[in-house]
This record gives structure tokens, sequence and C-alpha cells, in this order.
DNA sequence: AGCACGCCGACT
DNA sequence: GTCGGCGTGCTC
């Protein structure tokens, strides 16, 4: 009787052995269902081994296997297997995070192509001609033709009148092409700027095979446009290409630049916030080789590809790569992993890399390409940083900056005023008493959000009324203290109540509908005053918006985190390039108590360059990443004391089996120690090259496992942790 | 992680 | 007498 080895999504370092009458070599990588417990569990064939590691009478028999799909690759397999050791996770979770749930639950799966090209027909052909009655299907047959047929599905809804490609389906006059045309016919190519001609050229010459580049290009130099072109390349030698974007809010506008371009390919989003059914069908595509681009979120980086040809990772210094809880994944580095792997190019690009990526271009591991100039505006924005340490700011705003609005409002253009703070106050205050608003699930203060009479915890998102007095003396004349995005957008809109102030925040933009209805206003310029945070940072175009004024930046200048410069410039640096992108020219006007500070100062140089090369000198002396590598034990339980008297028994544990290539740390409680009723502490642990790391959180992971941790205590690693 | 079994306090 | 507390152990 044969038996399979399956991965299963459960915390235990274990693969578990199975009986399948029919299984047989073709079999690995395949989704089964197995009994497991006392229920059914679902994971994947990694092996057919020879006997079990278990008395073949505790073997159960599978329930049911895959087979309507082909089985996962062997690459694929590795690929993950990767992932599990390499973030020392079960392979089980990995792979349950890397398949798409309903593709794992072994349920019938079907890979059929939704976004099929269309084309006319002769009936459609003769509608047009004759023009009889005008109808919604007629006017998007003369639509469709004018932008140019066969298209794809997707792109035929996307014009105006795009809601009626059913009713021309059902009709006759629109039909499933025969797929003719080739995958990379690529339309619509606007004429290149030098630096990105240069950029394509240098890649163009390199030879085939696995190479990292680093795409640094300002903002609006247009990235995208040499994504595209390499993306034509790749596509006409035949491969798939997978596109990394930071955030599902910024697929569907790649999506659809990205599908206009090639019509006769298959694009396919793939991100957790797709419907099931469309997660697997996405899936299987890239899978069976159908999809031709593959576009999504960091999960995608775990699409199979076996006609793979070239990955890009846009804004690659994005902390969004990096999953933030269970398996601790960088989906940038698994991505350089995988064209390493695959004998692929891998573009990282940015307008503000990692450090870690620009220390790898500047030592050539990393090749560069380099935009150093904007694609359509004439130049970068002007920075400036206004010194409020002798200004009395009216809720946070300067004169120069008030002065500054003023005159866009007058030539009736758009400004952003940048905090990166939501809410309307950070916290509320009794001034007599003391009180101030705490969350009593974490170390944390409750934010005042004036728009819907509230207090919220930013954390664990639990929320109450705004008491009317104090809780602890009842005093009546308690207090917002402190300045949220609110707070500004009601301000703003006293100092001009002729201007449109639009609040653009999480909490304005709590759904995709509520989301694409701001980015319309925006766009259509309903819109004079933009108050946001740093979702205004990301991706978008706004091409009348010439002003952002920077107000609270200071506050990151000053803390712990050995990474809070590299952010607050990158971010500062991203929310400024947002700035006279058309063709108006851009100011930035910083706010800050240290004009001189030299991350301002670079800032106001846009040299970002000089910026990193500052950054790095600090990192080396002090020993941090890129010129250490870390990882972090993190504990958690209902007391504080616990979960560090947890961490001092791994210390001790870890001294023994560290040799003099690792360091570790005091157990330390977490910046944030309470959250969610569950105090955190955390154990650094550090080394000057990851082998040594590696094979000693190896053996220290095997050892805390036998430890037998108390029930209420969690521990988890975190390999190239981002939050320090 | 779930979910069992298993042995001691306050309840009908 | 039992209902239920969560301590310990197992899952192919
Ligand atoms: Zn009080
Ligand atoms: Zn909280």
């Amino acid at each position: 009787m044969p038996i399979v080895r399956v991965a299963l999504p459960v915390p235990l370092p274990q693969l578990f052995d199975y009986t399948a009458e029919d299984a047989d070599g073709s079999d690995v990588g395949r989704c089964v269902r197995v009994p497991f417990g006392r229920g059914d569990k679902s994971g994947v064939i990694v092996a057919l081994p020879g006997d079990a590691e278990v008395a073949s009478a505790r073997l159960k028999p599978v329930h049911h296997i895959q087979r309507d799909v082909p089985p996962l690759p062997a690459d694929w397999l590795e690929l993950v297997g990767f992932v599990a050791r390499y973030y020392h996770a079960r392979l089980g979770e990995v792979v349950a995070l890397a398949l798409p749930p309903g593709l794992r639950r072994a349920d019938g799966v079907s890979g059929e192509d939704v976004d099929p090209p269309l084309d006319l027909t002769a009936a459609g052909q003769a509608a047009l001609a004759e023009a009889r009655r005008e109808s919604r299907a007629l006017a998007l047959l003369s639509e469709a033709v004018a932008a140019g047929l066969p298209a794809r599905r997707s792109v035929v809804r996307a014009l105006p009148a795009g809601a009626a490609v059913g009713d021309a389906l059902k009709r006759g006059w629109l039909a499933i092409s025969a797929q003719s045309q080739p995958r990379h016919l690529a339309v619509g190519l606007p004429t290149l700027t030098e630096d990105q001609a240069a950029a394509v050229a240098a890649f163009d010459a390199a030879e085939d095979g696995f190479r990292c580049w680093l795409l640094h290009g300002v903002t609006g130099s247009g990235k995208t446009e040499v994504y595209l072109r390499l993306a034509e390349r790749a596509l006409a030698a035949g491969g798939q290409v997978l596109m990394l974007v930071p955030e599902i809010a910024l697929t569907p506008q790649l999506e659809g630049r990205v599908a206009s371009r090639f019509p006769a390919a298959n694009v396919v989003a793939l991100h957790s916030g797709l419907a099931e059914g469309a997660r697997s069908r996405g899936f299987v595509q890239a899978l069976t080789g159908q999809a031709d681009i593959v576009l999504g979120t960091r999960l995608s980086v775990f699409a199979p590809l076996p006609r793979l040809g070239l990955i890009l990772v846009d804004e690659e210094h994005d902390a969004s790569y990096k999953q933030q809880e269970g398996v601790r994944y960088s989906a940038r580095d698994v991505a350089v992993w995988r064209a390493r792997q695959r004998k692929v190019p891998v573009v990282l690009g940015s307008a503000t890399p990692s450090l870690e990526s620009w220390l790898h271009a500047r030592n050539g591991r990393y090749a560069t390409l380099n935009l150093s100039r904007r694609a359509v505006a004439s130049s970068l924005p002007k920075v400036r940083c206004i010194d409020t340490s002798r200004l009395r700011l009216d809720e946070g705003l300067s004169p120069a900056l008030h002065k500054a609005l003023e005159e866009r409002l007058a030539r009736g253009e758009q400004s952003l005023v940048f905090l990166n703070r939501r809410g309307y106050a950070p916290v509320l205050s009794c001034p007599s008493c003391g009180w101030i608003s705490t969350c009593p699930n974490c170390s944390a203060n409750l934010v005042v959000h004036l728009a819907d009479r509230r207090l919220r915890c930013h954390h664990c998102g639990c929320d109450g009324p705004v008491p009317a007095a104090c809780p602890s003396c009842g005093n009546q004349d308690i207090q917002p203290f402190g300045r949220g995005t609110q707070r500004v957008e009601a301000r703003l809109a006293e100092l001009f109540p002729a201007a449109r102030v639009l609040r653009v925040d999480r909490d304005a933009a709590r759904t995709r509908s509520q989301w694409e209805a701001l980015l319309a206003t925006i766009a259509n310029g309903g819109a004079d005053i933009l108050v946001g945070t740093q979702m205004m940072a990301k991706g978008h175009d706004f091409p009348r918006l010439t002003l952002v004024g920077v107000i609270g930046a200071d506050s990151s200048l000053h803390a712990a985190d050995f990474r809070a410069p590299e952010r607050l410039f990158q971010q500062l640096m991203q929310v400024g390039g947002r700035a006279g992108r058309g063709t108006l020219p851009g100011e930035v006007l910083i706010q800050t108590e240290y004009p001189a500070h030299p991350l301002y100062q670079h800032l106001s140089r846009q040299d970002f360059d000089a910026f990193a090369r500052m950054a790095l000198d600090e990192r080396r002396q002090a020993g941090f990443p890129p010129y250490t590598h870390q990882a972090m034990l993190r504990a958690d339980a209902p007391l504080l004391h616990d979960a560090v008297a947890f961490l001092k028994e791994a210390r001790a544990l870890g001294e023994e089996l560290a040799g003099d290539a690792v360091r570790l740390f005091d157990p330390v409680p977490m910046r944030l120690t309470r959250l969610a009723r569950r105090e955190r502490a955390q154990l650094l642990v550090e080394a000057d090259q990851r082998g040594p790391l590696q094979a000693f959180l190896l053996a220290w992971m095997e050892a805390l496992y036998r430890q037998r941790a108390p029930r209420d205590l969690r521990w988890q690693v975190d390999v190239d942790p981002l939050d320090v």
C-alpha cells in the first residue's frame, strides 16, 4: 500500500504519513484531505516515502486526493520548504499560507479563463453597419472597435459603456476569439524618456539568468513604464511575469494599466481581498501556465509559475512586504530567492530603496538602473523646511504653510496637509485630576474620534463613547490633547471657509468604494485641501496637487527604533513626491523644530543617496543591519513576568548553544508591552553572518520546543525583524 | 493549535 | 453524589 507524506497546517514540527491505495509519484505536490485527530484537515503531499515513520497500524487512509488540477511543481515545494526553514515555521503552515484556502481543501476548482479575449463577430459588424437603434450594447461595440479588438473581457468591461458586455455577448455581437495574437502584443507605447530608455537598454544588454536589479527612480520618473517594457520582453520570450505591489488598494489601478498595455495577455490579480473562488482560479491559471502576468500583494510571491521569466517588486522598501504575524516572511526577500532559484532576473523598484537593497547595489551585488529625472513634470518639487521652534502654531499650522495654502486656493490648485496620525486627538485628558484615556487591554491611549464621537484604541480596536465628564473626578471640562487628522481638518475648514477640505485616512476610506470615491473626488478637482495620512503617500498620481505641507514629522525623529529615520525619510520623500507630478511645479513644506537636522537637510536637497550613506554609517558604527543579522524571539502571556521568565530561560538555553558568532541580548518588555490583554516581551539575537545565526536558531527552536512552555504562553521567532 | 482524558472544589 | 476547573498528552 503506497504511503503519502503530508504537510498539514498544524503548529507541529513533523509531517504526517497516510496510506493511499492509488497514489504514485505523480501525486507529490497534490492537495489532499485527510482525517486528523477527531476531524479532517487538508494539506499537500510532499513525498511518497517507502515506509512510514510510525507503525503502519497507526496509518489512516487519505480521504481524497485533488487530481483536477496539476500537482504543485517541485520548485514550488522547494520554495515553501525554503521559507519554512529560513523563517523557522512549520512546512504545513507555510503551505497553508501559500495556497488559496479553496484549493488546499481539495475542493473542485476550475482554472477556466474568466477573462477571455473578445472579438467582434460578423453579426456585430452587421449591427454596427445598420446602427438601427441606439442601445448600450451598440455604443459599447463602437467604443470597443475604437479601442481595438480583440481585447480582454475586463478591458472591454472598463470602457464607458462596459456594463453592456454581457448583453453584447448574448446577442452574439462579441464572442470569445481564438488566441491569435502574441501574448506580448503591447499597445499604446509612450515614448521613453532618456533615463527609461537607458534602463531598458542596460537590462537588455545583460545576460540571461538570475540577476537582481535595483531600479532607483525618483518620484514621478515613470518606473511603471520601465516595468511594462521589461515585462514585454519577458512575455515575448514566452515567460510569465510576477509583479508584486505592497497593497491591495494599488492593484486595480496597476491591473488596468497592465491589461490595456497587453491586450492579448492573461493578467491575473492575486491577493487576500479576492473572493475564495477568484483566488483559487487565479492560482490555478498561474499553475497551468495560462496566466501570463500575475500581479498581487506579498501572497502572490507563492504563485506557482512554470514559465516564470521575470519578477518585479514595486516599492520594494515598503514594510507591507513583511508579514507581521504567523510566518513572518518578507515577500521581497523571498522574491529574490525565487529569482535565483529559477534563474530569472528580479527588479526591485523604488524612489526610496531600503537601505539593505541600496547597500547591495552599492556593493555591486545588485545592478542599478537609475531614473534621476521626472517623466512628465519638468522637475522635482522644491522642498523647504519651516523652522517652527520659535513660532506660534494654529492647530499645528505655521503662518508660512497657511500662506502657501492660500496661494494654491487662489490659483485653483490642490494642497495636501500630511499628518501621520488618525483621529481627532491622540488622547483625552482631565486637566484637574490628570486622568487620561487609556485602553483597558493595551498599554496605549485611546484616541478621540470626534467624527463618530468614540474613543478608540488603534492597537486592539476596542472603543467606547466619549465620556461627558472625567470618569475619575467628574470634572466636566475634559480636553482632547494633541492633534490628529480630524482636528486639522476641522481647523482648516474654519480657516478657509470657501475651500473644500477632504480628509483621506483609514477612517475616511474604510471600504474600497469609499476609497475609490475619495480618489475620484480628488481627480475631478472636487477638493481643494486634502488632509491625509500615509495612505496618501503611496502610489497614486494627483496631477492638480502642487503643495504638500508636512506637520508633526518630528515625533518620529527621535524614536527609539533604529529604523525610524529610514522610515521617516522614505515616507517624507514619498509624500513630497505627490506634489507637482503633472505639468504644474510642486512645493513641499516641512514644519520642524530641527531644520538643521541632517535628515531634513538631505531631504531638502532630495538627496536620497546622501541620506543612505549617512544612515548606513550610523548603522555600521552601531552594529545594526544590514551590517549584522538579527532574529527576535517574542513571547506573550497574560502576565509580563511569565513572558520575561520564559525568555530568560530561553536565553540561558541559548547561551549554551550559541558559539562566538551569535550574541544574545537581555529579554526586555516590548515597546507596546500590553496588547489585547497580553503582556509581551522580546529577546534579540544577533550575528555577523546569516549562516551561524540560522544554525543557532535551528538548534535553539528545537530545544525551546522541548521545553514545553506553560499553556497560556505563546512564543514565536521573527527572522530579519523590522521592529526592534 | 485543538481536543481529548483525567482527577479535585462547590453545587443541585 | 456530579458539573466543571484546566493540567497533561496526542494527533500519521
Ligand atoms: Zn478628572
Ligand atoms: Zn487596545
